[in-house]
DNA sequence: GTCTATATTTGGATAGAC
DNA sequence: GTCTATCCAAATATAGAC
């Protein structure tokens, strides 16, 4: 069974490591509070030991937000789905965060530090919610044009306002779990907004 | 006309000089990632100076926080808007908070700060959120009973979502100001939400 | 590829003079 | 109330041995 690792087969091993507990760290700390020594204590290395793998602290953020990105889309994988069913999606997201903890708390944490001044996740963050806008647009738009959606009007607000609950819920349920259903507040936000129910969980 | 300021009538005002500053420099940077010797140059002092007036870093960021409330409470005054007024108060805020960035930039870096280990800000985050949720769904019982709210189902998960949208939209405008209109979009989730337009602004 | 050692900077906080 | 001086700890990054 070939692995189709670009590629190194084994020399990536470790940094793949490094790269998991960097996700951690800054998931827990935030990027300015995370220090290398304590991913490289994690890590089992030494400080210097992590920067040979990384040239900078802020490459290895960029590292992990990389990471993030490929197994997004490794997750995804066979054909996106398409109008309502993406909308459908973003719900099945919100559930599947529940049960993962250092997805949400990276994100929640990052995307907000990454508003202040010079900060490396800056561009990241910028063009992922242009990203997120688009997906969810278009979903609106295949929708539309399929005759599901009353809601015609101003997609872009709809999809910024759905993209927006759905942060907004992570940072309450962050810090009270119990204060928050995600999913469920996710669904309802949606269905208020585009007027009809999403179509049954696949 | 005698004001009402407690403590000192003039001691006070290196005191709040120092806070206005902080509260810019944790909106812009952070509170991990600002320092005080940054926060002490532009107050004309030293590091130790602004130390003399609040002991530890910790201690103005609660400074900081504790003169926001006040001036948040001070800002309502003439007693709050009750039912759906509250709603629409909501809006106003959002709309507001668009000529008033560093504000919507101190909370929107400090609340999702605030969820890493040990922040300081994390209990008074928590309370925040508790505080608000409770606002927003007596406001809520309150235009239930006067007839004035078609839903009335699970009213903390539609108090959840609307603070949620109104956050999310925070960290999009901003990233990115032209892209998003914080009061178009939050008075449509509300609106959407509750089934009902809301009452024409004060 | 990983370590030790170190350079360099910067952080928060304290002591004591003025 | 503010400063200077200082302490101590921690941070990122580099050089060079193994």
């Amino acid at each position: 069974m070939p692995k189709a690792a670009p590629p190194r087969p084994v020399g990536a091993r470790r940094r793949d490591e490094i790269l998991r507990i960097a996700m951690e760290t800054f998931a827990t700390r935030g990027y300015h509070n995370a220090s290398l020594a304590e991913i490289a204590e994690r890590s089992g290395l030494t400080q210097a030991g992590v920067l040979h793998h990384f040239r900078t602290k802020a490459g290895l953020l960029t590292g992990v937000l990389e990471l993030r990105d490929k197994s997004d889309i490794d997750a995804l994988g066979d054909g996106r789905p398409r109008g309502l069913g993406l909308l459908r999606h973003l719900v099945d997201t919100a559930r599947r965060n529940a049960e993962r903890e250092g997805i949400v708390r990276l994100y929640t944490v990052l995307s907000a530090e990454s508003v202040t001044e010079g900060h490396p996740a800056q561009e990241y963050f910028r063009s992922r919610y242009q990203g997120l806008r688009t997906m969810v647009i278009t979903a609106l738009e295949e929708a539309a044009e399929a005759g599901e959606l009353p809601a015609t009007r101003d997609l872009p607000e709809l999809a910024n306002a759905i993209i927006a609950v759905m942060d907004g819920l992570q940072v309450q349920w962050l810090l009270d779990p119990a204060a928050v259903d995600m999913a469920r507040a996710t669904d309802r936000v949606i269905t208020a907004l585009i007027g009809v129910p999403l179509p049954p969980e696949e």
